[in-house]
DNA sequence: TACTATTTAATTTTT
DNA sequence: TTAAATAGTA
């Protein structure tokens, strides 16, 4: 066996990963080490030269599109195409479980999957139904909760209500949430994973099925993984499973919707030898890059440790740009992008990270003025448009009439008298015979409504009977063709004015598109529409479509991960903005906000900016505000700065020598004002400053008081001292 | 039911 | 500032 087109073009570390012997294994890759070549070459490594069969493999990765990117690679390194490898996102991979034993799974075997937005909509109308005050009970705070207990692998009766009525309300959410999930045969994101691994924990059978089938298995990305998602490996791996695992520590940005970095740590608890390599060569930056990316992680604690090199070339500086505000902030970074352009360089090859969406106007308006094509990541997907949705929603009532979740979508929609009062009814109804809004509304019609509503239902219920009953044996897109035709939506959507209803029949046109060029598995034993479906639901499309023109790259720096760019600013660099005010208050939060720094720094190849602005205005209120701390943290000897800052000396570093004991506020004097500086009040006691707007006799500060609480207090009046 | 006024809150995002 | 959700009105 000629093994050389796997380990050829691999470095030392790199090749000992590849390599390793069948035991479970720990490879910690550092941004642009080669994370994904290294598992790409590991499973080629083992079907070729290990003899596995592509059977046994499971790849696991985070999304959709880096799932096929790993199946594509390693098709082309084998160069035949593997079938019968699973490769999927974990929740793809969990479906895929799902409808192979939805006996066993306790589903309805055409079970739909819900996503965000549904799930939010189906919260909301539990509230109004539950006889609740709602004006206590936030949806997105109940949907926050439920998803957190899944994620971490409960179910409501494994949770604590710890004596508290708010969290006994919020488990009695769950419970009601689940039965009508459970009732309409509707299945979440977070659901999928839960349900995957309790199916295999409760079925010894399936489970020692799935063990001895997978031999091995790949996780891309493991310092993402949830609980659940981690219990899910454990229990396939068992003890004679070999996990395969690649992540980086450093690159943990997501714990905020679940992701534990410490599974990490406690793999190597859990699969007792452990061979652990660390990928540390880099091949996308400059070392002076590398440098201030080393430099500022090195400020968190608790890592597993590492430190990127490269032989390249050291790189020019990092130019570090003090902005007067915003808009001068834009116009700079503008500049830059035109002698760029000028030189002949590529726009797409450049791009613009931000901390928060907001953000990106600005900039934006910057662009359309200097004529400069671009591009934001983000926003709508096809999928998750309403238009789609609600054509989506008529397809999933016509193979499952329980989906209350699309029931109440289109309903009304188009108006067909179907009002709130009616949609009550049923509500009640069907909360009272717990059965499904179809069941409700068939029930009610016959009984309770007066001639014109029990009308309009009937024609609505018989609607959809037909839709069922004509498509029946239609091809996929005939079927979406014809329910949409049927659903007379494109006349609703022709009523609205502008552009607006225009795109979203152009739309509609698309859906039947992606509908005939959807290709089933055949080896799936669903539906071709329920296929469709699912499809819809785990890979929601492309953010954004027209992709062809080159164009500047605009994004937030959590989606920026796992890209590079030869030029790339990083903008709003202020302390509040990134770190984001609501993240510096606990240290995990301010670490994580590290590590997206260092994400972002580490996305350059070339050239990188780093911009903040002295003032920026913000829910339309100009804030002053400090550069970042992250700034500080780069070593002076890899900045460059372009405008040196006038007003204050880069902070933080050692702390600044300021006057003990004194008075800020007062004529101009700012200075010396920043987030986190603890102050004296006369009558409130000490504090700390959470925040400052306005500027001179309008300067505000809001101040957390250790006994007094936080106040917004007006500086030339607070007479506050420094401490 | 549709339109308009008022209130409220304001990271990060994939599945 | 602005977007979205809610309340009130024609």
């Amino acid at each position: 066996m000629d093994v050389t087109p796997i380990l050829e073009n691999l470095n030392d570390a790199q090749r000992q990963a590849v390599t390793a012997p069948s035991e479970p294994a720990l490879i910690i890759a550092g941004a642009g080490s080669g994370k994904t070549r290294v598992l790409v070459h590991r499973a080629a490594w083992l079907i070729d030269v290990e003899g596995v069969s592509p059977q046994s493999l499971l790849a696991v990765t985070f999304t959709n599109k880096a799932a096929a990117q790993m199946r594509s690679r390693i098709e082309t390194l084998l160069n035949v195409p593997v079938q019968h490898l699973w490769i999927g996102t974990f929740h793809g991979l969990a479906h895929r479980m799902l409808r192979r034993h939805w006996r066993e799974a306790g589903l309805p075997q055409n079970f739909q999957i819900i996503d965000s937005d549904d799930q939010l909509r189906l919260i909301k109308r539990l509230l109004k139904g539950l006889e609740v005050d709602d004006s206590r009970w936030v949806p997105k705070e109940i949907q926050w909760f439920i998803n957190g207990q899944k994620d971490e692998g409960l179910r409501p009766k494994h949770i604590d209500d710890e004596n508290e009525p708010d969290r006994r309300q919020l488990i009695s959410f769950y419970q009601s949430y689940e039965e009508i999930c459970q009732r309409g045969g509707l299945v979440d994101f977070a659901e999928l994973l839960l349900r995957a691994h309790e199916v295999l924990r409760d079925n010894t059978e399936l489970l020692e099925h799935y063990r001895r089938r997978f031999q091995h298995l790949l996780v891309d990305e493991f310092q993402d993984t949830n609980a659940i998602q981690y219990a899910w490996l454990r229990l396939l791996a068992g003890d004679k499973g070999v996990p395969f695992v690649v992540g980086d520590d450093d690159q943990s940005i997501y714990r905020w919707r679940g992701a534990r970095v410490e599974h990490i740590h406690r793999f190597q608890k859990d699969f007792p030898g452990t061979h652990v390599v660390k990928l540390e060569q880099n091949y996308r930056s400059t070392q002076t890059i590398l440098n201030a990316a080393n430099a500022v992680i090195s400020n968190n604690g608790s890592r597993m440790g590492k430190n990127l090199w490269t032989d390249g070339t050291e790189g020019e500086a990092i130019k570090i740009y003090s902005a007067y505000n915003e808009r001068d902030e834009a116009d700079f970074v503008i500049g830059r992008l035109r002698d760029w352009i000028a030189q002949g360089h590529a726009r797409a090859d450049a791009a613009i990270l931000y901390r928060s969406n907001a953000q990106s106007r600005v900039l934006e308006e910057g662009l359309i003025n200097a004529r400069i094509p671009y591009r934001v990541y983000g926003g709508l997907r096809f999928f998750e448009r309403a238009e789609i949705k609600d054509a989506l929603a008529y397809l999933r009532l016509t193979s499952n009439r329980d989906d209350d979740s699309s029931f109440e979508r289109i309903v009304n929609k188009p108006t067909r008298g179907i009002g709130a009062r009616t949609v009550e009814m049923m509500r009640s109804y069907a909360r009272a015979n717990a059965c499904s809004m179809w069941r409700a509304a068939g029930a009610i019609a016959s009984d309770d409504l007066n001639g014109r509503a029990a009308n309009a239902v009937n024609t609505f219920m018989s609607l959809v009977e037909r839709m069922a009953r004509e498509t029946v044996g239609l091809e996929l897109h005939d079927k979406v063709d014809h329910v949409i035709h049927l659903s007379t939506l494109v006349d609703f959507f022709k009523k609205d004015k502008g552009e607006k209803g225009e795109t979203r029949i152009e739309n509609l046109a698309e859906l039947v598109s992606a509908a005939k060029s959807f290709e089933p598995d055949p080896a799936e034993e669903m539906s071709p529409l329920d296929e469709f479906l699912s499809h819809a639901a785990l890979e929601a499309g492309e953010g954004q479509a027209d992709a062809w023109e080159d164009c500047v790259q605009l994004m937030t720096m959590h989606s920026a991960k796992g890209l590079e760019f030869p030029l790339v600013f990083m903008c709003g660099l202020e302390d509040g903005l990134f770190p984001h005010q609501r993240s510096v208050a606990d240290v995990n939060g301010l670490e994580e906000e590290r590590r997206l720094c260092y994400v972002g720094i580490t996305r350059a190849m070339q050239t990188l900016y780093i911009t903040h602005a002295e003032q920026r205005r913000l829910h339309g209120m100009d804030n002053f505000s400090q550069p970042s701390r992250f700034i500080a943290e780069i070593p002076n000897e890899h900045v460059e700065e372009i405008r040196p800052r006038v007003q204050v000396a880069r902070p933080m570093r050692s702390a600044p020598p300021v006057q003990r004991r004194t008075a800020i506020g007062g004529a101009g004097s700012e200075i010396g004002i920043r987030l986190g500086q603890r102050v004296h009040h006369k009558k409130f006691g000490d504090g700390v400053i959470l925040n400052c707007e306005g500027q001179g006799a309008h300067a505000r500060v809001e101040v957390n008081f250790e006994s007094a609480g936080t106040k917004w207090l007006v500086l030339s009046y607070a007479n506050l001292d420094l401490m």
